[in-house]
DNA sequence: TGATTAATGTACGAACTGGTTCGTTAGTCA
DNA sequence: TGACTAACGAACCAGTTCGTACATTAATCA
């Protein structure tokens, strides 16, 4: 995850704001995904980095800032993957089995994020509530599953009434769940949920999900 | 929750060590899910308690051992609640619902339990890795699911191919997820999961997402 | 090329925090 | 009723942790 390269210059690194600002991030990231933002210390942060603590509240001005800008870039990965998403030439059953499965795969492929988000849950959003970029940027993903669900409902296919955010919810419950609680799952019931020969099963399992609850028969209701 | 009476003794308190453990289980449930393991403060609860911080170390022997009892109590009182469950005379679909709701309501009713979870998995199950009692107590519920399941596949009625692990999985991802959610997704996408007048959109949905997957029809697949 | 500033490193300290030491008292039972 | 012990309280301590004051150097640009 290292997202520089440095050129091993004799005497010492050259200066790059950038590439130190990345480096903290990047360690920052997995200090307080590992400890929860009380758990996390910020001396072992800048341990783990080539620079030192004085460049971190030289570039974020504290931890807590520190960990809103962690934030922001995690979710700033997922919001990408959103976006870069081409559904809609698709049926609306194969759209929303994709969407969802790019979301399955997302939050498979970052545990880190899971867990900030876990974490940030655990302080009641206060970081996303102190930054103007998290409140700014909706979610790419909203618009396209609206648009699928309006193109489904006009052909009959889809009866369920719901609107996207509460789907993109039902979806996100099952992605998230099966990571954030893989441990204590796990330890409770003998099964771990993220285990790669599990995977088709349970990606399976959750378009399966999805579908069927929006193209149920609500005749005998 | 303060499980526990003071005789208003003139003088100062009764000597009770029943009760002082539940006063400090109680008060550290809170703490705990304030602020997280390394976020809550031992000198906090004792602060809170109507005793000391010696007392705590002296019944509990320290941190970690005290948060895995918050622990322990917190996982008991919803296998109560699994326990007390009788719906073994109800068809099988109504069975499930009515499951499915038993752990809505229970969710709903202790975001604090939801909390202590979240934070468990943060730091990987350690505690109940470590706890005998949570190991060796399964889940009444599992049991039940697995009963319903045999019955309803019986008749015809359920076609998905799931055990009962599965299908706890799928019920607990969405009652979990929306109080767990609950901050970040409402500081993102503007709707509060909790709301109490949405509780039974939720409720009804969450019902009609399992009954639908369970009784879809897969010929088309 | 010399001045200016962004970027960086070292050392330190004040406040906090989990845990303990030492001493006291209420209840109990022979 | 007196000895014994479980239950309790106050003060303290050693290690830690976030944050900063001070010093320095590499890049930039007039």
């Amino acid at each position: 995850m290292t997202s520089v390269e440095e050129p091993a210059r004799p005497g010492g690194r050259t200066r790059d704001a950038a590439r130190t600002k990345a480096e903290i991030l990047d360690v920052a990231t997995q200090e307080f995904s590992r400890a929860g933002f009380a758990g996390a210390r910020v001396d072992e942060i800048a341990a783990r980095t080539s620079t030192t603590k004085r460049m971190i509240y030289y570039y974020f001005g504290g931890k807590e800032q520190l960990f809103t800008a962690v934030l922001e870039r995690a979710y700033s990965v997922i919001r990408q993957a959103e976006q870069e998403l081409d559904v809609e030439h698709l049926d609306p059953v194969a759209a929303i089995r994709r969407l969802a499965e790019l979301t399955f795969d997302h939050h498979e492929a970052h545990p880190d994020f899971i867990r900030l988000v876990s974490i940030e849950n655990i302080h009641e959003a206060e970081h996303i509530a102190a930054s103007e970029e998290l409140g700014r940027i909706g979610s790419p993903a909203l618009d396209v599953i609206g648009r699928i669900l309006a193109t489904g409902r006009k052909s009959g296919l889809f009866t369920a009434d719901v609107d996207a955010v509460d789907l993109h919810a039902m979806i996100s419950a099952f992605c998230f769940f099966r990571v954030s609680n893989r441990h204590t799952f796990g330890a409770l019931f003998g099964r771990d949920l993220v285990a790669s020969d599990q995977r088709e099963h349970y990606r399976a399992m959750l378009g399966d999900m999805v579908i069927a609850y929006l193209t149920a028969d609500r005749a005998a209701d």
